[in-house]
DNA sequence: GAGTGGTCTAGACCACCGG
DNA sequence: CGGTGGTCTAGACCACTCG
C-alpha cells in the first residue's frame, strides 16, 4: 500500500492542509521550491508539481521570480447577473441587466467595495465566430472583405484589484445610429439606456456560460501565472423589442474571488442583500 | 530574440492548429509522445507539458496507458436553468426547476438526446460547511454530534456519455416528513412535486456558480486524466413558500459538451428552441 | 550578484493495457 | 509480452527581481 498516491499530490494536500488550519496564512509566501525540496527529500521537480496543484486548486498564486503565495480570499464580491421582474427597479441591487456597467459599480457600492472600470479600449474588428452567430451577422466567403463589428473592452476593478474583463460587441451599423458607441469614454448614462435612446430597448437576454484556461492578456491583467485556476467566461446576448440581438458581451471572472450568481423567484430579501 | 515563448507552448499550438484545420479529426489518437519528441527533437517531458496544454483546454483527453485523443465534441447539450415566468409552462422547455430532474429529461428530450440518470445513491452523513450555510443548520462545537443531512445523488448521462454529477442535500428533519426522500429509487413524480404535496413548495432559488478542478471522484466518472479542464460547479438553494432554504443541489458540469445558459426577459423563440 | 521560478534534458521505474 | 502514459530524479541554463 506505499505509493497509490502519487508523491507530489501528498505533498499538495500536506500544504494545503497547512493552509487550511492556518498554519499558513492569506498573503504568506511559501518556502522556496528548493527548500521545500529538501524538506521533503524530493526532486525540485516534484515540488514543481505540487505547488503546481495548489495553484489550480486556487489557493495559492505564483509570481515569477519572487514566489508563490497563499492566495487573500478578499471580501468575496457578489455578481448578480438577473433579476425575476424585469421592470422592478425598487429593491436594493434588483433591476435589469445585472452584472454591466452600472449595476456592477452599484452593486459594489451596496457591498461596501470600492469599483472602478479602465477607460473604454474601442476597436472596429473583423467579427469572429462567436460574434457573427450571437448578433446573427451572415457569413462570408473566406476571400471576401469580413464583417466589422464594434468592441468596446474594460477592465474591471473592485478595491483596487483587477475583478474581470469585459468586452462588448456591436453591429458596425449600429454605431452609425448610436455614435457613441465608437468614442473612447464612458456612456454616462449607461449603454443600455443611451441604446435605448437610440431605438434598441434591451428586453431581454441569454446568458451562457463556460469555463476555459485563461489567455495570456487575462493571465496578465489577473497577475497569475501559468497552470493557474481556470477562469469563468460569461457571454450574454441581448435582444430589443424587435426580438433582434443587438449587443454581445463578454466578460471573464477571475474564480475564487467571485460568486457569480442568479435569482429566480421569491426567496427571503437577506439573500438579495447578502455580500456572501 | 530566440526562444520567447516555451517549445512547449510552441508545440501545443501546432498540435492545436492541427485539430482546428481538420488534419487531426474528433475522436483521432495523437502519435505517441515517444514519436512527437521524436519528430519536434525535444525530450520526452517536453511534449508531456505540451500534451498538458491541450488537455487544459479542452480539445484533448488522454487515457492512461491508451493514448490522448481529440476530444469529440458530441453535440452540445444546452441546459437552461432558469424561466422568466415561474409559472409559465406552456412553451416547450419553460417552466420551473430549469436543470433539474424532469426538466433535464425533457430539455434532453426536446434536444433529440437521450438522457437517462443512475439509480439516486442515498446516504445520510455530517452535515459540511456549505449544507449548513445554505440550508440554515445553526453550527455546533466540534466535539457535539454534528447536524446530519440526507445526501441523494445521482449520475446523469447524455447519449450514454457521462454528462453531469447531482448532488441534493435536505436537512434530516425534512426526510422524517417526506420520507421517500429516503428511499433510494427515483421519486416518480419529481422531487420538486414530491415535496409540494409535503408541505414545501419551491417558490424561488438562487444559483450560484464557480470553476474548479475535478475531484478524483468526478475524474474518474467522466473518464479524464489529471491536468484536465476545469468543471463548472452549479450550486442551487431552493426556498419554500415560507422563505426556508429546503433543499440544496450541487450539479458538477463537465464543460465543452455542455452549454449552461439562463433566458431573462423577452428573446425570440428561436432562442428557446435551438439546442446549440 | 544572489536567488527565484520557468524551461528542458536524458535518463529511470512503474502500473496498466492490449494482443 | 511490448507499448503506453504517469511519476520522479539530478542535473542544467535562462530571465527576471531585488537588495
Amino acid at each position: 500500500m506505499a505509493r497509490r498516491t502519487p508523491r507530489y499530490v501528498e505533498i499538495a494536500a500536506d500544504l494545503q492542509a497547512r493552509i487550511d488550519d492556518g498554519r499558513l496564512e492569506p498573503g504568506d509566501r511559501l518556502p522556496t521550491e528548493k527548500e521545500l525540496a529538501q524538506r521533503w527529500g524530493v526532486s525540485e521537480n516534484t515540488i514543481k508539481a505540487a505547488v503546481n496543484e495548489l495553484r489550480r486548486g486556487g489557493r495559492v498564486e505564483t509570481v515569477p521570480q519572487k514566489g508563490s503565495f497563499v492566495t487573500e480570499p478578499d471580501m468575496p464580491f457578489v455578481i448578480t447577473l438577473n433579476y425575476t421582474d424585469l421592470g422592478d427597479e425598487n429593491a436594493p441591487g434588483r433591476g435589469f441587466g445585472g452584472g454591466e456597467g452600472k449595476a456592477f459599480l452599484s452593486e459594489a457600492d451596496r457591498q461596501r467595495h470600492q469599483a472602478h472600470f479602465s477607460k473604454p479600449d474601442v476597436a472596429v474588428e473583423d467579427a469572429g465566430e462567436l460574434q457573427m452567430k450571437a448578433l446573427g451577422i451572415p457569413r462570408v466567403p473566406a476571400d471576401a472583405p469580413q464583417p466589422q463589428v464594434v468592441r468596446r473592452s474594460q477592465q474591471r476593478f473592485v478595491d483596487g484589484k483587477p475583478n474581470s474583463l469585459q468586452h462588448s460587441y456591436f453591429k458596425l451599423e449600429l454605431a452609425f445610429k448610436a455614435q457613441d458607441l465608437l468614442n473612447s469614454r464612458d456612456i454616462a448614462e449607461g449603454s443600455v439606456a443611451y441604446l435605448q435612446r437610440c431605438g434598441h430597448e434591451q428586453v431581454g437576454y441569454e446568458d451562457e456560460f463556460d469555463a476555459r484556461p485563461p489567455t495570456e492578456e487575462e493571465l496578465k491583467f489577473f497577475g497569475l501565472s501559468k497552470n493557474s485556476l481556470a477562469v469563468i467566461e460569461h457571454i450574454r446576448t441581448a435582444f430589443d423589442q424587435n426580438g433582434e440581438p443587438f449587443r454581445l458581451t463578454v466578460t471573464v471572472y477571475k474564480p475564487g474571488t467571485n460568486k457569480i450568481r442568479f435569482i429566480a423567484g421569491d426567496v427571503p430579501d437577506e439573500v438579495w442583500e447578502r455580500g456572501s
